[in-house]
This record gives structure tokens, sequence and C-alpha cells, in this order.
RNA sequence: AGAGAGGUGGCAGAGUGGUCGAAUGCGACGGAUUCGAAAUCCGUUAUACGGGCAACCGUAUCGGGGGUUCGAAUCCCCCCCUCUCUGCCA
């Protein structure tokens, strides 16, 4: 969530970059913040001047007693009696107000980067670069969902039968695969001085609101409700809330890490067309980089991260686009995103294979995450994250734009020492 | 899952109704001493919110929530978590 200073402070801009996401009732959204804030400020105020008296009088009291004085003690308490409910009417009117506050600035998403594009949709996304030819390919190519099937390495009737719709089975190469990109994602994020880290995939609740998944999109996790823990939707949310209610030495900075987990996604209601294969699952690998930096350097750091990945495509010799999202197309949470695409051959579009955002102190004002400043003042971070990258997409566009004339699948020089072979089939 | 113990500041650990945001030790920081260091000595060392230009003042926080009381780290109730033993188990 913003925070209520910027809000205040930096008026002009919130509702500029607001209106360039199509927020709806900016304005009214945050004249209702600004108001609860100021409704706060003065409860916060008559409740501590009142419990300031009530503490000095119960002082007195004390001394009272001790003196032997109880008639003169009693007096006083009847002061505290009145005292007491004015704490305790104030008290309660603050709780809910500080309620009202949180959930209004928890409606409020982050304000864009000013190179974010307006935009309503992702037709309105800036192309920055593309990089790498488009394959040409053999009469009778085919997509991928086929191609898994004829070369019987990913089974998704097995995985309807042992689990559901969406929940894939990788057996023979098609496993060996797997296992192969994420080693390689792995080391190249060590190679570039990531660190790895090998997180939990359940979280409780706290996690959930820390980075934003909670309270809004509960329904998109999978929710272990006799133990109240949540199947991890990325590993974005357990290895950013490393973190949470940390102050961090500055000379710590930056922190980067990497890890591998499973990512479980319920995708409620969006199934339809352009989800077959392995378009859109339920599970799925992924290999993500989180990064925590200081604000001024945030933006180069977020260059240096689409730098890692762009990397990463480059030695999978994957045609690839890197796009800015407009406002109307990014995250809630986000302040600035470029999102990575493949081409695949065979469907003739592009797929998303990575997000790589900059929260700036969203995040990390949700998180208490901060450092201190050379004022030794506590001041929040920046958060970063992106995917380095997720599995199924690279490999459909793997499999799609390598198919040979005689059937197999030639796979990129740099994985063949992972696999253990050159070619699938 | 059963039984027991316990959750206090960066860490360790005292504190069982008032003068306790909290002894003491360790660590960290500043200073003295030293050519420099070690050792020693002195001092400082939580966070959030509110008020104030500031110095500073106020309030809250001893796992979380509620209660008793003029007054709660301390007493009562509920919840959460951790540890030990037993059981189960990769």
């Amino acid at each position: 969530m913003l925070q209520v200073s910027v809000l205040k402070e930096q008026t002009d801009r919130v509702l500029a970059g607001l209106t360039k996401r199509n927020f709806p009732n900016a304005e009214a959204e945050v004249q209702r913040v600004l108001e609860l804030d100021q409704r706060r400020r003065q409860l916060q105020t008559e409740h501590d001047s009142a419990q300031a008296e009530a503490n000095k009088l119960a002082q007195q009291i004390g001394a009272l007693m001790k003196s032997g004085d109880k008639a003169g003690a009693e007096e006083l308490k009847t002061r505290t009696a009145t005292l007491k409910q004015q704490t305790k009417t104030a008290a309660e009117e603050l709780t809910g107000v500080e309620k009202e506050l949180q959930d209004a600035l928890y409606r409020i998403p982050n304000v864009p980067h000013d190179s974010v594009p307006a935009g309503r949709s992702a037709d309105d996304n800036e192309v920055v670069r593309e990089v790498g030819n488009k394959p040409e390919l053999p009469g009778g190519a085919l997509p991928h969902w086929d191609l898994i099937k004829k070369l019987d390495i990913i089974d998704f009737e097995l995985g309807n039968k042992i689990t559901g719709a969406g929940f894939p089975v990788y057996k023979g190469q098609g496993a060996r695969l797997q296992r192969a990109l994420i080693n390689f994602f792995l080391d190249e994020a060590m190679a570039a001085g990531y660190t790895e880290m090998q997180p939990p995939i359940l979280i409780n609740e706290a996690s959930g609101y820390g980075t934003g998944q909670l309270p809004d999109k509960e329904g998109q996790m999978y929710h272990a409700t006799a133990d109240d823990l949540y199947l991890i939707p990325t590993a974005e949310v357990p290895i950013t809330n490393l973190y949470r209610d940390e102050i961090i030495a500055a000379e710590r900075l930056p922190i980067r890490n990497a890890g591998y987990t499973p990512c479980f996604r319920r995708e409620a209601g969006s199934w339809g067309a352009h989800v077959r294969g392995l378009n859109r699952l339920h599970q799925f690998d992924k290999v993500e980089i989180v990064e925590i930096d200081l604000p001024e350097r945030s933006y180069q750091t977020l260059e240096h991260m689409l730098g890692h990945i762009e990397q990463l495509l480059q030695k999978l010799e994957l045609p690839y686009r890197v796009l800015r999202l407009c406002g109307g197309d990014m995250g809630f949470t986000s302040a600035l995103t470029y999102d990575l695409e493949v081409w695949s051959a065979a469907q003739q579009r592009w797929l998303e294979v990575s997000s790589c955002s900059n929260f700036e102190t969203y995040q990390a004002n949700r998180l208490k995450l901060r450092y201190r400043d050379e004022n030794n003042k506590t001041q929040l971070l920046h958060t970063l994250n992106g995917s380095a990258l997720a599995l199924p997409r690279i490999v459909a566009a793997l499999l799609e734009n390598n198919q040979q004339a005689d059937g197999t699948i030639r796979l990129p020089e740099v994985l063949h020492r992972y696999c253990g072979f050159a070619q699938l089939g």
C-alpha cells in the first residue's frame, strides 16, 4: 500500500498516476484517505492526553496509598473514572478509523513510474525491443500439445487421473528437460550473483498479506484449511517475506535472491480459449529472482534484472520481445513492469514467460521492510522481482520452434549437458 | 497425536501488582588510555504513532486478543507459536 505521507505531499503526482491506470474515482478515494488520516490524528491526540492524565493520577494514587491517605486516594479515583471512559471511547473510535484507513489504502494501486505509457489493455503495451528471428517451420509442424503427445513426454490424462485438470505428469525426456531447465536457470542466477534460497511452498496468512496476495486475491491461492496455510502462487511470496518486519543495514544491500519452487494457481474462472496445453496450468515450475535495494538504485536494479532474464532467453535461442506494460495492464502493486514474451511458432503468438517489476515501497510498506538513512531514520526499501524463468511456456516454445522435418526436436546447445541428450524423440 | 515446559530489548537472561521500556551479561557504536591494537574504564544503544521548526514532550508495545484494577511484563480467560519427551515417519 501507498504511504499516507505520499498521498498528502504528492497528491497531484498520485492522481496523475492513477489516471494513467484508469483507476476510477481516484480523487474521491485519495480524499477519503486524507480525511480518515486527519480524523485518526485527532483521535490519537485526544486519546493520548486523556491517558497521560490518567497515568499521572494513577501514580499519585499509588503515592497516597503508600502514605496511608486512603481518603485522598479515593477522591482521585473518582476523577480517573471519567478519564477511563474518555480513553476507551477514543480508543474504540480510533481502532475503527484505523481499520477504515487501511481498507481505503488497500484499494489504491501503486503509482506508475513516469516511463509507463498510458493505455487501457494489453494492446497499448509498448514494445521496447524484439530480439531473435522467428523460425520457419517445416511442413506439418504441430502445436506443442500435439508434440508432447507424440513424443509421450508430458501426460495430461495421467494428471487428470491422479489429481485433476491442469496438473500434468512429466515423463522420461519431459521430466529430464524440466530438471535441466531448473538447474540451468539456477546456475545462471548463481553466476549472476544471486543467492539460492529454498523456501517452504506453504505460507501462513501474515505472509499472504505481506506481499499483497491477501486479502484481495484469496481465491487465486490453494488454501489448506486444516492448518490455515496457503500454497504459494510464486516464490516471490516466501522469499520476499523473509525480510518482513526487518530493518536492514544499508551495507547488506542489495539483497539478491533466487529460488526454484513449484507454483500453484487456482486460476478460478480464467479457463477457456488460449489456455490449451502448457499455456496455463494449476501447478508449474519457476525460478524467481527477488531483489531488495535502496530507493535511489532500484531502477538500475530493475534494468539489471531484465538483462539477466534476456540473457537466459538468448542462450535458449528463443526469439522474444520486451514489453513495457501500460497503466491499464499493469499489476495493482507494481510501479513499472516489463513482460518478456517468447514467440511460439506453431501457435503464431507471443507467450508471456516472465514479468519483471519494481514495486518501489508499495510492498515494503505492508512488509515493514526498512533501512536506516544517513540521518539514522528508518525508511522503506524498494522490492523487485522477476521470473527467471517460468518453465511451461518455455517448454512450449522450445518444442514448437525447434521441431525438425523428421519429427524430432532440436534442443539449444546450452541445455545438452543438463539434459544428457541433444534432441527430443 | 499425547504429556510437560516456555514465549521479555540485536542476542542471552532477570523481573510475580506502582518509582519497569524493563536489572545484568554479550554484541554494536562513541570516547578515554595506546605509536597502533588487545585488555581496561566512561558513555550511548528498540519500534510505531501523535504534538513540535527543533531541542524535546506524550502515548502504546514484555507472543496476539479480551478481562480484573486507580494502576498489569506480573493476576484471570481465550487463541497462536516454540521447545522437550513419547508416538508416528522421509
